[in-house]
DNA sequence: TTTGATGCAAATCATTTGCATGGGT
DNA sequence: ACCCATGCAAATGATTTGCATCAAA
């Protein structure tokens, strides 16, 4: 984790409009609600700043595959949480950690979401990568 | 879930192919597998053609993002089950569902895997999209 | 015979990158 | 001043699609 990166008016603004949209943009969608503000600015410089904020940890990368799974979602939510995607329209909630675990996610329902289906995906390192050298990361 | 999809030398290669894996290839690596036995299938035919299987049920896409995102990944295991993501070699586990669970990941832990991070995703339909009409699919 | 499936190539889409110039520090 | 960041456009990589032909049913 290092720094030298730079303060610029289209970063700054790209992070704005993350945390603005109050949803999981894609990198487009920031293009577009950032392009009001600075209108010269381009598609290259977006994907570029939103890596360079996920690598300061400032965004992340939301781990959901939208319907096509084409294009990836960022999430300006940095800590820890869950997430529920509506089959119906697309949107993507935060769901506070611990609201919810599989095999019991009655609170959800409770709620009013229907739930149809749920994956857990568990990220380290396996046996044989773990115990030769602890990875770089 | 309708049929009327016909039973094809390339597509039963393609779902032998995922079969025999072992592993959860991406559509290059299917593409590579067939290839050996049929030497003139074309990419075009080996992605209609797991998405076909995908829709008849006949194998699943992982719902887990590579490194890079990029590529999607296909899994011959269709009941349900989890992922462990090895960050080391890349490779992706299936781990039997109730195996582990959110703050209880130490059975996997306890096999000598290393948990660095997790994440649950949850998919259906929201309160709005729940509520006026049962969702079609 | 009928009509969905195939091979091939061109088309899309999302994302990345090379390069000359501009702007933080 | 130094050098990273930017804008622009071309390049990639993965996946999709139009179309004439082929082969399941």
């Amino acid at each position: 984790m290092k720094q030298a990166t730079r303060v610029t008016r289209q970063k700054e603004a790209i992070r704005r409009a993350a945390l603005a949209s109050g949803d999981h943009p894609t990198a487009d969608m920031i293009y577009a609600a950032v392009r009001r503000e600075l209108p010269r600015i381009s598609l290259g410089t977006v994907y570029r700043n939103l890596h360079r904020l996920v690598a300061e940890g400032r965004i992340s990368l939301a781990p959901v595959l939208d319907d096509s799974g084409r294009s990836a979602h960022f999430d300006p939510e940095t800590s820890p949480h869950d997430h529920f995607v509506c089959q119906g329209c697309k949107r993507i909630y935060d769901v506070a950690r611990g609201r919810m675990r599989p095999g019991d996610l009655g609170t959800l329902e409770m709620q009013g979401f229907r739930v149809t289906s749920h994956t857990l995906a568990v990220y380290g390192f396996c046996p044989q990568c773990a115990s030769p050298r602890r990875g770089a990361s």
